[in-house]
DNA sequence: CTGAAAGCGCTTACAG
DNA sequence: CTGAAAGCGCTTACAG
């Protein structure tokens, strides 16, 4: 037997006021008399009444919706972001709309969803957006941010963490350390994150003058491991590695400990993210924190300060290193 | 500047028809004919205009949103999960409405927001939803599947491997191969999941006449080395362990290695699920493959096939074992 | 504080 | 095949 869903003016018949009241009762700040107000809760209560948001969104133009896009990757980092956003938004009284796109680029056709449905706000984590793209949601009004990258050529708000310090301090880290034989292994090469790692990375060390081994990586597992392995038995058996995230060191952990290296011994090894994994007492790795529930919370901030597009916000967090079992 | 978002009645004034008649250009299957429906499409493309989602599903009742529920875990299985689903549903044009949940059961106040947006269904994984959720759900004709989840209690459909037989194969591997000292660590144990896999591989070996020793899990990786950390500190090295799934397997495997007992050679260790993490190469785990594209098909079939509620369905997919390098 | 009415952007019988 | 009109379930001026 299936219940009809119930409206306002059900509601309103039998509390015995119109349907604007009843409206009014179920918005925040309209005015209603208490007595009536308990009266119509009471019913609705009963006739277990809730606003329809679809209506609500169709007249106010605020659908409380916010669509997060996301890349497909197998980075446990942005499954951590997705639970910490999603949660957080909920507090806030947004649903999400979720896309997972394959692209590199997020494309018009997987954009149109969030179009559709008027979302008031679009969040793009691990993956860029064509330009065309923002500038299509700005002329609605729709603000974009992108949450652990940055664009110069894109007109948007951006939240993540300051890679290219970051990866300074790493380096620091490292050379005080004495360590001259270094490499770093790169993620995706076209991602902000990976080129502002090097940055900060290399930088400082060619301010030293102390010439790094960069390795091509592409943020997985996989290629990390064998970038290592290649390495090794061609005789490269450096004394420091940092990898553009936590899969990437993983990856060039487990090649050094195939080679029976001895970890933090022969060589030490750091990545990026702190994944939860990283903690696992078999890895142990060191890592940087990226300050993720404070990246989300500034996000979430960009959008409900009605950050217009006009005047987009870079908002850039420290995070701090921690130290575990692959270093000294 | 910012555009407004173009309505159906201007690309009928441009287009000089009636409001009608771009809307039925708009439904499939709606009769226009070929002219008209070019020249609306035209205009319409020039206006960038699309049919806001919000009205029609107003008026539909079909939203085209299918509202998805995980609980929040560390299980890199279940962002696999949500990354097929959300692209499987796209594909057949629904978006996603998403939902993390961090209670056990999911509560109403965390499905209001489906009820709200008029959700056509309703996918919870890796948690559960109180009897009353159900019936609310039901009430309003909502289909409501649990994927990789059955419960007895709740009248709605199930979507999950077979994980009584697949147990049952594994513990019949182990014991062809000799094997007599076996471990079963389980997972949380109110889930579905581990209760069948336990019940499969338990069963089997007491048709045997061999007892196996249990460890109460929780399907943290942590909590599994914790356990196997423990029984081999006791003196207990069993010959086979079996984890509810890998993310325990890999912690029994990593407490093994830790304890340099040799893998497969003094014990075998087996898992379920196949997430990405168990083929990476310092792993090697030998694990049971859930159908995951498959699971993900016969849900959205359940949606799509509008199956109804007073009949609801328990799919069971099979999947296979893969021998990696955890056994012989 | 409350009701009647207009309107958000659509779909869908109903005529023609 | 097409248009005029009603209506989906709301919000929000406008009066009173």
């Amino acid at each position: 037997m299936v219940k009809k869903v119930v409206s306002a003016m059900e509601v309103a018949k039998l509390a015995n006021v119109s349907q604007s009241t009843v409206s009014r009762v179920f918005t925040p700040g309209a005015s209603v008399s208490e007595k009536t107000r308990e009266k119509v809760l009471k019913i609705a209560e009963e006739l277990n009444y809730q606003p329809n948001a679809l209506a609500r969104g169709l007249i106010t133009k605020k659908t409380n919706m916010v669509g997060l896009a996301m890349k497909d990757i197998q980075n446990p980092f942005y499954h951590e972001v997705l639970g910490i956003f999603t949660k957080k938004l909920r507090a806030q009284g947004y649903s999400v709309l979720f896309v997972y796109t394959e692209n590199e680029e997020i494309q018009q056709e997987e954009i149109n969803h969030f179009l559709e449905y008027n979302v008031e706000a679009v969040i793009v984590t691990d993956a860029l957006l064509s330009s065309k793209v923002v500038a299509k949601l700005q002329d609605y009004d729709i603000p974009v941010t992108l949450f652990n990258r940055h664009d110069k050529n894109l007109v948007c708000n951006s939240v993540s963490c300051d890679n290219i310090s970051a990866a300074n301090e790493i380096a620091a880290y490292i050379y005080e350390k004495g360590y001259r034989d270094i490499v770093f292994i790169t993620g995706k090469i076209n991602t902000s994150t990976s080129q502002d790692r090097q940055k900060g990375f290399t930088d400082f060390f060619k301010n030293k003058g102390i010439d790094i081994t960069i390795l091509e990586g592409d943020y997985t597992y996989e290629k990390s491991f064998n970038l290592t392995k290649n390495m090794l038995e061609a005789g490269h058996r450096p004394e420091a590695i940092f990898g553009a995230n936590d899969i990437t060191a993983l990856g060039a952990l487990d090649a050094l400990k195939k080679r029976n290296i001895s970890v933090p011994d022969e060589t030490i090894v750091i990545g990026f993210d702190d994944i939860k994994m990283s903690s696992w007492p078999n890895y142990s790795l060191s890592t940087w924190v990226q300050p993720i529930e404070q990246m989300v919370d500034e996000t979430i901030n960009l959008l409900t300060s009605d950050s217009n597009n006009d005047n987009p916000k870079t908002v850039k967090l420290k995070g701090h290193f921690i130290h575990r079992k692959t270093t000294k």
